[in-house]
DNA sequence: CTTACTATTATGTACATACATAATAGCATA
DNA sequence: TATGCTATTATGTATGTACATAATAGTAAG
């Protein structure tokens, strides 16, 4: 059997892990077996090998082998758009609001002290992006003022300080989750729904390196999902 | 400038985008061009921005160049854990409980047939997994009948029908999706909560090429969280 | 100006060779 | 038996060379 690249090598890999010529939890053939089976390079086994082992199919450890992933780690890759993009490609018009915003504030909600120090400064900014007119999403964002030396020249009135900090402010990581919760009064005004209805949030942190950049809250639309494909 | 191995060359280059020496959107200089300076191979090179861009920091196009991408898309990606090892890194006991199981079911609810056909026989199951004896996450499942020829012979009442599947029936692709719903009546006794409460919800289908294996809905507990780093 | 074709470009990849390294197996010693 | 050291193993990677290919730039013809 002739295989002479990578994404063959890769398929062919795939076809007997599905058909369970290899079951999981078991080892499969060196990468020099595969290669002279094959009749390519072991080089090119071991590229194919790589990407399904960095997709959670396969398990490698040195000088143990290759193993197929005994419960393949279903890994749901979420691309977490612009909310601009994101009612752009619903095919709506987007539009964003300012509501408030201010600074030299402090934390003041307990999650907030994960990670920000109690003497940091922050301006606060609370936002909401309509589609179609419609309520979308309301951010609730704080910006470490540290970072922004200038926010006094600033301008969240016109544009997202999502924009304006992705294209201004490296981030080396950050942290996500997401969660459900009663929607509170306030925020249900704003999405036009009832107090108490469930609503998605996702709150998201973005770091440079130990020092944090933002944190936002986003609460959604009521019935919004997100969707991934695994 | 001496870089002699594809980590450093990434280093270097998330260093150069970290400090806006290449700005978002703008092209970098060829790989033949970084090779030279670093004085290393071009496969080297190309190594390293293959994994940038693989994790969306790069653009990268044939002919035209590599350009840092405009707007990072934030990729979150969801490692979705057995249930059970979900529970035990938590540092509590897992247990899981059938409550309800039954065959020759059909898709009667509306989410349901987006991927099942009419006529699909279906097992239905309902269960619940504790942590430490209190509710966590409750879960109900259909499984295409078709692929499990032998279900009668099968046991879920001792073992997580998820965990059976993923051990016996190879998926190839699959869809999921996350929500925030108000707790209905039925699930709330179950989860020991108030109907109206806001739950987290994950809905997932597996595929066996055209084929569906198996659509779960599961259900948290209040006030669970689904975390992810960027 | 538009269309079609060809040349050029920068990324994408295969190969053989060589070296590196994490990790285990085997062996010797106390 | 336990410990420590060395040899071996399978994956991990660097290089130079060669070829492949998507995509744009340039040119010629209508």
């Amino acid at each position: 059997m002739a295989i002479n690249n990578w994404l063959g090598v890769q398929t062919e890999v795939l076809k007997r892990i599905h058909d369970r010529t290899w079951k999981p939890g078991e080892i499969i053939p060196r990468e020099t077996d595969l290669a002279y089976e094959f009749g390519c390079a072991r080089v090119t086994v071991n590229r194919a090998l790589r990407a399904l082992a960095d997709k959670g199919v396969l398990d490698r450890k040195r000088k143990v082998g290759t193993t197929v992933a005994l419960y393949p780690t279903s890994k749901a890759t979420l691309k977490i758009p612009l909310i601009r993009k994101e009612i752009q490609d619903l095919g709506t018009t987007y539009n964003y609001k300012l509501i408030r915003q201010s600074t030299n504030q402090t934390p003041n909600e307990k999650r907030l002290l994960t990670h920000f120090s109690i003497n940091d400064n922050l301006i606060y900014i609370e936002a909401i992006h309509t589609s179609d007119g419609k309520p979308f999403v309301i951010e609730n964002r704080f910006i470490n003022q540290k970072i922004v030396p200038n926010f006094k020249n600033q301008q969240f009135e016109e544009n997202s300080p999502n924009e304006w900090l992705l294209a201004n402010i490296p981030y080396t990581h950050g942290e996500i989750n997401f969660a459900a919760t009663n929607c509170s009064v306030d925020i249900s005004t704003l999405l036009d729904i009832n107090p108490g209805d469930a609503v998605f949030q996702v709150e998201r942190t973005t770091f440079d390196k130990e020092e944090v950049i933002t944190n936002v809250l986003l609460t959604y639309h009521k019935d919004y999902r997100l969707k991934a494909s695994l």
